[in-house]
Parts: structure tokens; sequence; C-alpha cells
DNA sequence: CGGTTATGTCCATGTACAGTAAACAGAGAA
DNA sequence: TTCTCTGTTTACTGTACATGGACATAACCG
């Protein structure tokens, strides 16, 4: 008897997931025209699996890799819907642990920041890139 | 005949993992004293698991909240070992999450920033937040 | 010496997550 | 009616993240 033996705390790098995602999903793909099967077979799953999403029966949304897809194919932000799906987008991981102190510093400091004032900070590091590295 | 049907490119949110991580907690551990049992007791772990992680024979390191255990137990640096296991700080997912597109967007234009930069934008994001929601 | 105690390791097993296959029900067209 | 398109349900699979129990080895104590 080590652990508390948590039976459903499970969670990787997944936040929340608003049942928003399932919904949103459906209601683009349709707009756009696409059959639940044409779509599933677009993304690269089944259509077993796209119904469950959609209808947020599934106890996790699908890997980065097929959200970037539906991104693609419907036209939307593939960080939005990151984000709706409680993931973290694909290429994020790397970056962060390219600085392991620095990066996930920046990012504390940046928590709570408008749109605006993010934009500004990401201004100065685009600046601070173009000007090279000043060691 | 769906997807490709990926055999082993599985990855939740987690890149390569250095084969570093097993043996750095290892040799933290026995630095500290710590039996394996007495270790994984306190972390929470099982000791057949904690053998396994410091062999790096997992194919896949613990979650984030042993990792978080280990570093306070060892007092190291836990986006240290986040970092090393392959994993991305547990606070991290929900402060990307609050800015969709704004808090990706930072952390691309910061991408390959030395330390010193990336210490010199935290503090203006330090700075802004002192100064209050300007809007 | 012989028995206990502590070390780490191996093998079998369990549960959750991400996904599939196959069969099904309803609507519409021919 | 039958054919075809829609979406749905149930049951299953493989991998990740673990656990339990038995095991071998060495050290300690009488």
């Amino acid at each position: 008897m080590y652990s508390k033996q948590r039976t459903s705390e499970r969670q990787t790098v997944m936040t929340a997931q608003k049942p928003k995602f399932g919904i949103f999903i459906r209601e683009r793909r349709t707009a756009k025209g696409y059959s639940l099967r044409r779509f599933a077979e677009l993304v690269g799953i089944s259509p077993t699996y796209l119904s469950h999403v959609e209808q947020d029966k599934v106890d996790s949304p699908p890997t980065a890799d097929r959200i970037q897809k539906m991104a693609e194919l419907l036209g939307e932000s593939a960080d939005e819907l990151f984000a709706m799906a409680g993931r973290v987008p694909e290429d994020l991981p790397k970056i962060i642990q390219s600085q392991p102190e620095a990066m996930p510093a920046l990012l504390r400091a940046a928590k709570g920041l408008t749109p605006e004032q993010l934009k500004k900070l990401q201004d100065q590091a685009s600046k601070m890139r173009r000007e090279g590295d000043p060691s």
C-alpha cells in the first residue's frame, strides 16, 4: 500500500477539457459539409472514434497530431483547438525543455497578462532574436 | 484501414527522454542516503517501479506529480527533472491554455533565446504585472 | 556457523487511455 | 422494397503507468 492508489485522478498533460470540444468539431465539420465518415478518413481516425469524440463520450481527447489535422481541414486555429481539447500544442514541449529553468519562469511571470501585454513581450522577443546573441 | 496504425510513435506530451533521468535519480538518491524502498515509499510509488525507472527500463517516465515529489525530496529543481524526464511541468498547461493564441506565440518567439535574454523578458513580464492592466 | 534483515531485481498482473471493427437504426432516393 | 447514405452502440485491442510477490545477494548479530 504505497500510494494513495488514485482511481480516476489521472492526468498526463491535459487539463479539464471543456465539453465544448466535441460540439465545436461537429459544428464546424457539418458547416464544411463533411460527413462523419469522410472527415474521419481525412483525419486518419475511425468513424467510431470520431463519433465518440463529437459526443464527448471519450475520457481524453485525440492526440496532438490528430487535432492538428482537424484544424487544417476545418480552417481553424490549431492552438485554439488544442486549448479546447485541454492539450498542449505539439511543438511547445521541446521549446520549454530547451531552457528548463528560464522558459517555465517566463511563462509563470506572464501568467494573467492581457493579450496586448503578451503581444508586446512577443515583439520584444522577436526583436532580441533579430539582434542576435549579445553574450 | 484508416490510420497509419502507428506502432511505437506514441507521445502524450513527452519528448525523447534522455537516458540520463534514471541514472540521475539513482545518483542523487544514494547520495542522500535513501534506500530504494524508503525513497519509493516517500515518493508514493512501488519499489519495483522505482527500480525500473532508475534503470531506464520503462517506456515512459513517471507522471508529473511523482517527479515533483522526487524533486522535493532530493532538493533538486523540479523543472530540471521534468525536462530530463521529457515532461512539461504540471502548472504550465493551464497557463498556456488561458491564452491559447498569445502564449504559444510568445514561446515560439522566445525559442532559441539565451537564458540572459529570457531573464530580461521575464523581468518585463513581472513589471507589466505590477503596473496592472492598462486596458 | 545459521538466521534475520536490508539491499535491489525479475515476472506476472492490473487499470486507464487512445483507438478500432463490426453490426446496427433511421432517413431518403430509385 | 432495396440501396445507400447518415450517425451510433457494443465489444475489443495495444501501450503506458504502474503494483505485488517472490527472488538473489550481502551484511549484521548471536
